[in-house]
DNA sequence: ACAGCGATGTGAAACAAACTCATAATCCTA
DNA sequence: TAGGATTATGAGTTTGTTTCACATCGCTGT
């Protein structure tokens, strides 16, 4: 049975119009075209859709089976097409996130909930555990922005600057380092380092300093989620080398020192990564904003503190 | 936008084959022709519903709306093809009934109760309120079977006979007509006559005895229900004259007198209108058969009551 | 990094289906 | 029962889909 939608327009039409004649001026089609089509549909079905015995024609059982579907199905077509119509005037979307760096959920979260607000319909995810292989994802379009600080020149991609931030060193108030005014690669020797589960390139306090010293620390623990790394540090089990944007909430905790990396510190930019046919989507503009602008608050926020 | 069922099966394909060469295979056409049907169609909605970077091509987050609403749909499809195939095979149907005389619904209930276990999906229903022009409904399909008593050689409408009944006189048994035998057209003359709210000619008393005598009553009062009825009859607020199958349930209740029209009797025929298209369709004939035999089961059981 | 293969895209032509026009047949109403 | 309204039909045109042949593009393994 060979059914498509303009039979299911017909059907409606039919109904709605009480007769053949004037459906086909609704639908902008000749009585002709609509005579040849319910006959070519009720072959199809093998079921009388009308009644013919009388004049202006009706539906028939069959008939009202099919309108019900044709009620049923043609709000859903209305429905998509206002779905896609959102799509194409950028207003909704797709904006799935992967993030190179753990510690950047504590600034992620409060811009998307920022952008939440602006863009409700737009598809929001974060997607962790792909951070290994996310550029390549991103040009394949599994995910829509990546988070990293090593931009790299790709085609089709784009790489925006977001904000500086400091890497820094943290331990327990308890530890020998903390009578120290900042620490040096060499320091980290006999030190058991706690950092995220990634691969070390990736980790700022290896690429910035161990790496370019040749010092292997004297351990590595790797652990997932950021406050149970500032437990394990608070409880002198280890050290951490985190973002400034993190250490800003135990900074006037006494149980915890932070220091910078060398005498000049370490800075590090942030990058957001999108595919060039998108930075021009307003969202997507937006939460690029977004990302520039709400972590500094944080960080300026931090800074008034230390201020005090 | 241009959507077909035709692109809601090659989302699905697509999607299920995992890319287009194999849901070509799938649909039985050529990849060529997915590849330009698609295209289309991206065109159309004005959205990318694919992501063409990798090689096995996927769905894009449009594309998977558009799949949503395939697999939304596509069953409901199938349900209506169902539902087709079975109205084909006369597994189902509709049967709408008129009924010319109210105190049909008596017999009809029980006869229907034991249809629709036979018939689950046929769409059984009772149309009262379209007594008066019944076959004219019938011809045009608003119902499918009326039951009469008034047999016409209609073109297209086949008369079946069901069984006889008598219609029986009813009145208190503190009536004065209870002491005669059995009644006539004048002792009608001064007499409160309770009927169905139909036209006189529908009604036996009138067809069968009144009108042909040139007898009217004192007053006539219509009653849609038979138990209201008889509740009149029973306070002596009024005769009436009902078929014997209705009559049987209060002949053995001492409040109540029933008497034969004339010394003879008199005696009815009911009949079942179908359309002639219809009359060999599976289930019409079933009816048709419960409508013969369940009535004279009361009958009879009413007949042995009697003879106790 | 590149060769080779598997998968997708493209253009022209064949093919199928839907529509229109003109007109016939039918029904409804007055 | 005549006339207007409604639906049906057949031929021809138009539109859209499919196929064929071939170009192009990506992935995979060495």
């Amino acid at each position: 049975m060979h059914l498509e939608f303009r039979h299911l327009k017909t059907i409606k039409a039919i109904h709605e119009a009480g007769g053949l004649a004037r459906a086909a001026d609704m639908l902008h089609i000749t009585q002709s075209a609509l005579s040849h089509q319910i006959k070519g549909l009720e072959a199809q079905a093998g079921v009388e859709l009308f009644v013919r015995r009388s004049k202006p024609l009706k539906l028939s059982a069959a008939g009202h089976r099919l309108l019900r579907l044709a009620e049923k199905i043609l709000p859903e077509i209305a429905a998509l097409e206002d779905d896609f119509a959102n799509l194409r005037s950028g207003k909704s979307g797709r904006l799935h996130i992967a993030i190179e760096c753990h510690a950047c959920f504590e600034w992620l979260f409060p811009v998307l909930e920022e952008f939440r607000k602006a863009w409700p319909d737009v598809d929001v995810d974060i997607r962790p555990g792909l951070s290994f292989d996310a550029l390549p994802a991103l040009q394949k379009e599994e995910v829509d922005l990546v988070v990293s600080s090593d931009p790299e020149k790709l085609p089709g991609v784009t790489f925006s600057p977001l904000f500086d931030y400091e890497p820094v060193f943290v331990a327990s108030s308890a530890h020998p380092l903390a009578s120290k005014p900042f620490v040096e690669a060499e320091d980290f020797r006999d030190q058991m380092l706690i950092s995220y589960p990634v691969d070390r390139a990736r980790l700022d306090v290896f690429s910035q300093l161990l790496i370019p010293a040749g010092v292997e620390p004297r351990g590595i623990r790797q652990v997932e989620l950021t406050a149970v790394i500032l437990l394990l540090v608070a409880s002198n089990r280890g050290v951490s080398v985190l973002p400034d944007w993190v250490v800003r909430e135990v900074r006037y905790n006494s149980d915890y020192v932070t220091r910078p990396l060398t005498k000049a510190g370490v800075t590090r930019r942030l990058y957001a990564a999108v595919r060039s046919d998108d930075v021009e989507k307003p969202f997507m503009s937006h939460v690029l904003q977004l990302a520039r602008t709400e972590p500094l608050k944080l960080q300026r926020q931090f800074a008034t503190e230390e201020q005090l």
